[in-house]
DNA sequence: TTGGCGATTGGCT
DNA sequence: GCCAATCGCCAAT
């Protein structure tokens, strides 16, 4: 999913985040939210690849998930940060402002400034069109790998993924 | 029915 | 760097 480009059709001109992060969740993993099997919450990561897993974290944050296995198995991958690519003041004013580097730096921004929530569980993005769809893009570097971010369990091991050297990644700076 | 807690963020020190 | 905010989820009662 690194380079690959998230097409938000809420506005126009289209809204248009080139990923630069993201993690990992695979099947039994104690960090996963499908380790205890499917719930109501958790349905959509039992789709089929590319679909997506959105949920609400911590009474204040989105994160927006492509599922990542064969229907039936519960797997996904969280989509952690971003580059703007087009729209940036929709994008500033859906987050209440420019912060510049920090504009989509984490999962919860990244939700925020494309307006993603539940109502977007559940969808294909391969459709190449829709509310929210995945383009084509390659990384433009190396990509790098770190242990995941904000576990309490299982943070290991290094299923966190970045374009090495971007600035728009969140967390400490990973080399 | 309940309460402990989380794949976070933003503000303050 | 530390911590409170805030609420839906779900295991346990």
């Amino acid at each position: 999913l690194i380079g690959k480009i998230l097409v938000r059709t809420i506005a126009s001109p289209e809204l248009l985040v080139r990923i630069v992060e993201t993690e990992a969740y695979p099947p039994n993993d104690p960090a996963s939210h499908a380790f205890r099997g499917e719930t109501a919450r958790n349905r959509a990561m039992y789709l089929e690849r590319g679909f997506s897993y959105v949920y609400f974290i911590y009474g204040t944050a989105y994160c927006l998930n492509v599922a990542s296995e064969t229907p039936g198995v519960g797997a996904a991958v969280l989509v952690r940060a971003g580059e703007v690519l087009a729209g940036r003041d929709e994008i500033a004013r859906l987050r209440g402002g420019d912060s510049g580097r920090d504009l989509l730096r984490g999962p919860g921004r990244l939700c925020a400034g494309l307006a993603v929530d539940r109502a977007l569980d559940g969808i294909d993005l391969c459709r190449g069109s829709g509310p929210l769809w995945l383009a084509s893009g390659e990384a433009r570097a190396e990509i790098g790998t770190s242990p995941r971010i904000g576990l309490t369990r299982a943070p290991e091991p290094a299923w966190r993924f970045f374009e090495r050297g971007n600035p728009l990644v969140s967390g400490r700076r990973p080399s």
